[in-house]
DNA sequence: AGGTTAGTGACACCGAGTGCCACCGGCAAG
DNA sequence: CTTGCCGGTGGCACTCGGTGTCACTAACCT
């Protein structure tokens, strides 16, 4: 909890540490700038975060696998252990809320126009999720970069994606009166996401065009059955 | 090797057993239904397929996450480590040759007609490359079920199916002379792969339908954009 | 017979994750 | 002020997937 975190031992299996106790006695004097009350409210927060923004720039730096959770721990100044108390998995730690997104993707859908077809809103809705603002797009690109470029994280993200397709496939079958494990509400739900994640590969490798217009070109290809696919 | 496992030790760190020449001694007199000669030209395509078989039948029994290496090399008699010579990842058991089957669709989009359209190409040679006889079809139900239903395989399949997508995108963008890596081929590959895994979880789900002929209403579905769906 | 080679098992090691316990700080009740 | 509770934490031991290394064996090739 010492803000500079040198001087932690940090590791397990190191020995060549003092007892933390030790550490804090020695951070303790040296750094006010926590005035150590006040800790409680949401200081759980802001270790999270700061768990977060340092496993993030040693993935980027070194690659997901080569960074241990020792040395995310290290970097973040709190043991290995405390590390898994705030995120169940290494890769975990790459999606920050992910949950508060879907929720927002259910809400939006659920508060979708009657009139709308359903792929305008799912679309819509794949849209308005990922409005970032230009401040946050660098963050965007790095953790979207792991994601899609990191095997690992590529295997990890289905079971997050299960979550969305969920998701939406409960709202086509609203629209549509079937029942959300049948095949056309799964479809929807799998192909709308294939043509998200395919846009937001292309945003990254581009570089130049807008993840919402990646986003409303893949949706058009695929609500129109591909067009410029009939030439054969 | 020896044809009935028990007796060998198994496990690592279980110090309860003698060394393997020991095993070796006791098994091989008492059996003798492997004539020790010809043990080369493929023992090793029956030693994966014991593996293989072995591993299929613990995690259909007690669940993915609930079989150790240590036990299907022992199922298999084998040792855990000449288990991962034979598979790079305990989930790498539950996919033969999965290779193969990528190599096949590959040649089947290439020996595609030009005249037929392009997602119609697609689902023919995922129809045919699932064409199982009807002998193996528990065997298919029991592998795509864990593929489908167990997280941990799900995550695992990703890294599978970037094969499949590769080889899809290549040919679509042969065929609309775009790269591999525009939107087109990229959107069409995962979508049409979002396809055939739908297909796959609602013939597996139903039981009554072919998996020809539910990749074909998916397929179908895909090819139209959903026409189904315009009713909003 | 001697050397080569492929397949194997034992062993030691790493890293992700987990259960358990002891500690320490804040806080409420006495 | 002391006592006891409680949430967050660190240390530790353990499991399990996966890897590198070495020694051994059996088939094979001269």
């Amino acid at each position: 909890m010492t803000p500079s975190a040198t001087g932690k031992t940090g590791g397990r299996m190191r020995s060549d540490g003092w007892p933390s106790a030790r550490a804090h006695r020695i951070g303790g004097p040296v750094s006010q700038d926590v005035p150590v009350t006040e800790l409680l409210p949401d200081a759980r927060a802001d270790t999270r975060a700061r768990i977060e923004q340092a496993a993030l720039e040693l993935f980027a730096r070194k690659g997901f696998e080569q960074v241990t959770t020792d040395e995310i721990a290290d970097a973040a100044g709190i043991s290995r252990r405390t590390f898994f108390r705030y995120f169940a998995t290494k890769a975990d730690a790459v999606w920050g809320d992910f949950s508060l997104h879907v929720e927002r993707l259910d809400r939006l859908l659920s508060a979708a126009r009657a009139e709308q077809p359903v792929l305008a809103s799912i679309c819509a809705a794949y849209v308005e999720v990922n409005d970032y603002s230009a401040g946050d797009l660098p963050m965007l690109r790095q953790r979207m970069a792991l994601i899609l470029g990191e095997p690992a994280l590529q295997a990890h993200s289905q079971v997050r994606y299960a979550d969305v397709d969920r998701v939406v496939a409960e709202h086509v079958a609203r629209r549509t009166g079937e029942s959300p494990g049948a095949l056309l509400p799964r479809l929807v739900a799998t192909s709308s996401r294939a043509a998200a994640t395919t846009a937001f590969e292309v945003w990254l490798a581009d570089g130049t065009t807008t993840l919402a217009d990646d986003l409303h070109a893949a949706f058009d290809q695929l609500a129109a059955g591909f067009p410029t696919l009939r030439s054969g």
